[in-house]
DNA sequence: AATATTACTTTACGCCCGTAAAATTTTATT
DNA sequence: AATAAAATTTTACGGGCGTAAAGTAATATT
């Protein structure tokens, strides 16, 4: 009844009939052989259960069909989600995804592009760390492999870079939170290891200077991607100070914000927009998690899918144009005021 | 200046004065060499940057350096922590781990085997979807790959199991609980997608009895993975409903927890184990963010770091000795109750 | 129906490395 | 120093597929 193993191409070639070299054309793009000769193989393949050699394959191909994602943090439910709706675009428009995560270590994200570069990928999809980046050895990658820069912007990396509108994002929120109560203090890490949260200070700053209020930033201290943790400690730091300049704060990010909260519940500040608040606390990012915090996390959603969608659509037209741009653009997506109850 | 680029290890032999063979043999084991032989391929090795054709390498090769890492659904920072984890111990081992996700859908996690077949892993660390799971494929695949499946067993896939002791886990937590104050009821989904619940839930039962105690199970309805939602719109119900049987909950994980500690803060619930508060809440897991709720989360940890490490040492004892078990071996490691302010 | 176009087959070669067997050199043993 | 053991080299082959060139068959064009 069982029909005999098929060992390699040869073999399948002819039990379907066909050819080695056209099933080899189908097997890289089903499309390119007639619509008879498709059917065929296609039949056999049922009946059969062949799939190439992948290492074969990519031996002697110039391009592989491997799309590397590299993100800073994975552990991070905001790079978890951004990855995964990437990953499913990838495997939709025919490619096989490698995910990489640099564990906020600037070494393994080296050697994440380096193990990348083993496996010849057509293209990358690159979020870098920011900061601590090695940015030679991120340039020198880029100059090789195809790659979209997204979330992080590192000037001059990669052929394209989109992202978040940092500045329109800060702008919608703080015309909310002044419109509706006292003008939001600005909470950051001192030196973030992210850049989008210098953009965010900076539009925070010119925002308020516009609307003749005086900008107010607070930085907390604290290395690395422990986020929640560095705005907890900086949180209680500043509220059993009572070191607030206003009730208002605006965090860099969700996961400071998330751990700012959890500091100011144990210090018994109630949270909120309503009467009987002593804090309105805002975010940024709408972090997956933002709507189960105490209270609900009012935040700037990114626009994950248009992130997404747009950095695959990118890549993969260069990849399959085999052209690189000659001028490299950003394209940013507009946020989204997701108005909860923490302000 | 620059040196000629080597394209492949017949040059790269030439070079360092070594015949391929042996050069090969290196690129396999360096120890496997003589130490002078070593040292010259090493000088070339720096002088030239001359890596292998990964691809042309497991064309021949019967086992792959390959390891793949299957987690049912990477955006729950459990699993992410876990899979940072297993990653590390695997690249250290001198392997090449491949991470993939099956975000909660058993067709892709059918899929992602597929994908790791492709690829002619060595090994793989499968942490099963659960109920859901394809119980037929997975068996099919590990009838033909060496697999150990970790954190959620399932009956006779993979040659051993890596897992958390859920029975004595429950009991610490419960005999805290029962000890500082009224009895807990067990809240989890109706129809849980991970079978850990199902074994919190018999020991839950079982250890009430065991102490004269009514048990109290409460089922909330969802499907799905999206924990935080399910335990807050059934948190939600039985906090507006008035439907407690006691003032004392053990959800079944930390996710349904945050989600049920959002809807008691919603409804003005005071959650904590001092005087003044209505409620006790504790989870399962010590998840990433169990700190950070308002209140902290009281709950009972994962040994993480032995799950991974036993993983990883039984599979790659396995792959180095080509051998599989005579019988699959179940090891649990016993959780730690981690005491916060919820309970 | 004759021609042009497209798709396919045949033939042939190359990619880069694993691996086995036999011959040779190097190191260890006594 | 003679022998044994281990490491290396030489030689040779094969793996599974991409791809190019030239010839043949099928489809489209007029």
């Amino acid at each position: 009844m069982s029909t005999p193993r098929i060992r390699n191409m040869e073999e399948f070639a002819t039990v379907s009939g066909i050819s080695r070299p056209t099933v080899s054309k189908y097997f890289n793009d089903p499309e390119s052989v007639r619509q008879s000769t498709r059917a065929r193989i296609e039949a056999a393949l049922e009946q059969y259960n062949y799939t190439p050699n992948i290492y074969a394959m990519n031996q002697n191909r110039r391009l592989t069909k491997n799309i590397g994602i590299v993100v800073p943090y994975l552990a991070d439910p905001f790079f978890a989600e951004i990855a995964r709706q990437i990953e499913t675009l990838v495997i939709n428009a025919g490619y096989r995804p490698i995910l990489l995560s640099s564990h906020g270590d600037p070494m393994l994200e080296i050697g994440n592009l380096d193990a990348l570069r083993a496996i010849k990928p057509a293209g990358v999809l690159l979020a870098p760390l920011g900061r601590s980046s090695d940015r030679e050895a991120l340039a020198a990658f880029c100059a090789d492999v195809p790659t979209i820069n997204f979330d992080a912007n590192i000037d001059g990396i990669g052929e394209a870079f989109v992202g978040h509108n940092n500045r329109q994002a800060t702008d919608i929120i703080l015309e909310y939170m002044i419109r509706t109560g006292e003008p939001p203090s600005f909470l950051e890490m001192r030196t973030p290891p992210n850049p989008n949260a210098n953009k965010r200070r900076n539009a925070y700053i010119e925002a308020m200077n516009r609307n003749g209020l005086a900008p107010e930033v607070i930085q907390i201290e604290g290395e690395g991607w422990d986020l929640e943790e560095i705005g907890y400690r900086g949180g209680l730091g500043v509220l059993k100070g009572r070191s607030l300049p206003t009730d208002s704060i605006l965090c860099s990010n969700d996961r400071l914000a998330i751990g700012f909260l959890a500091a100011a519940y144990e210090c018994g500040f109630r949270v909120g927009r309503g009467r009987g608040n002593a804090l309105r606390v805002a975010g940024h990012d709408n972090h997956p998690l933002a709507r189960f915090t105490c209270p609900m996390l009012t935040t700037v959603s990114h626009d994950y899918a248009a992130i997404a969608q747009t950095s695959v659509n990118t890549l993969l037209s260069l990849v399959e144009t085999e052209t690189r741009p000659a001028k490299r653009e950003s394209t940013l997506f507009d946020g989204t005021l997701i108005l909860r109850d923490s302000a």
